[in-house]
DNA sequence: CCTAGATGTAAACAGTTGCTGACTTAACCC
DNA sequence: GGGTTAAGTCAGCAACTGTTTACATCTAGG
């Protein structure tokens, strides 16, 4: 069985640029970024060290790629006008859907900070604009400043858990898949955010 | 104004280990394991260099000393046997208390990791045990799972906040004091603990 | 075919990292 | 007070970091 791809050209720039990103990607959410070596990504993409600095500029520049990438991505599964009912689902699938394992949480490289100031202000500003559409979910009114503490808790806690689950192996929080999350995430959220 | 300290003695082994201690933990919890640099911490504490090798044997030693250091602070403030009613308060205290600002919280060196597994098996204990307590608290029977995935969501939660508190500059959140952050703590453990 | 530009490779650079050894200096005891 | 030991200093090493430079090789267009 030979590949279906039409043009299995052995020179693709767009090609290894995306295999840099994705395991940049990786690494990045798996180490962080100071732990993380320019070498060791080449490595993982099978591709040449030298490529990063062409492709990227510098490591900053690629940690900054897979951020403005995972904004995109993130922002096509999780829409901006999303009910707050749909929130825990939203979550629990970001956080066990299927396609993690190849794709890593997401959430994690939001919590990974480069030291970077402009990597830095786009990671805040996805945040905040997270909790801000959590806040407005969760039906805040301008100037309501409770309710969008409650939603940045609320961000905190889903991070929160990307975070544990990756980092730490505990049990049965790193293994629990979609459905299990889904309850507890109900009442969570619920409890923090819903009118009384 | 001269100093009260009785002794003001130039050389104190014991002394210059906590300053070490004590600059070690700040740096590890702001920045975490890997983009801290063992200059940094030396210089932050105002000692010389070599004084970490001799008294923690490597980087590593002090990063383990800093953690254990942190299980018993955190075992002396939030005892055991808490009742889930008063979780919500030691939680707001550890994250925003009259202590944080010198003592930068704890809890943020929890999520740091070094990559040393004997340092990770320490983070990993600390972090079931809590845990543990969580669910136990919460009325926890032997072998209820889901109970204690609740329990580590909860943690969590308290973690994720501590974090983004800490990295990102997120408003109202980042500088919410204990009094603000403990309503809604209230309704997040309640809703994900409580019996029903 | 054959050349020009795109793509990939290799080696080395300068700076930084954690760590070590030989050294100096202060504190304590008889 | 002299001498012994603990406490602190200094300079440097070997390994690793991100990055660059000069070079090789492939691919497309004329």
């Amino acid at each position: 069985m030979t590949t279906r791809t039409p043009a299995p050209r052995r020179r693709d720039a767009a090609g290894t640029r995306q295999l840099l990103l994705d395991a940049a990607r990786r690494r990045f959410a798996a180490d962080g970024y100071a732990a993380t070596t320019v070498r060791e990504i080449a490595d993982e993409a099978g591709v040449n060290v030298a490529l990063i600095n062409r492709y990227f500029t510098s490591k900053e520049g690629l940690f900054e790629a897979c951020l403005t990438g995972a904004v995109d991505e993130l922002g096509r599964t999780v829409a901006a006008d999303v009910t707050l009912a749909e929130v825990p689902h939203a979550i629990a699938r970001q956080l066990a859907g299927p396609h993690v394992g190849q794709h890593p949480s997401l959430l994690v490289l939001l919590l990974r900070s480069s030291g970077d100031e402009r990597a830095d202000e786009i990671r805040r500003g996805i945040l905040r604009s997270f909790a801000e559409s959590l806040a407005t979910a969760a039906g805040r009114r301008p100037g309501d400043d409770k309710l969008l503490l409650r939603a940045q808790i609320a961000l905190s806690a889903a991070l929160g858990i990307a975070l544990l689950r990756s980092t730490a192996t505990m049990e049965p929080l790193a293994s629990a898949g979609e459905q299990e999350l889904l309850e507890p995430l109900q009442d969570l959220i619920s409890g923090l955010l819903a009118r009384r």
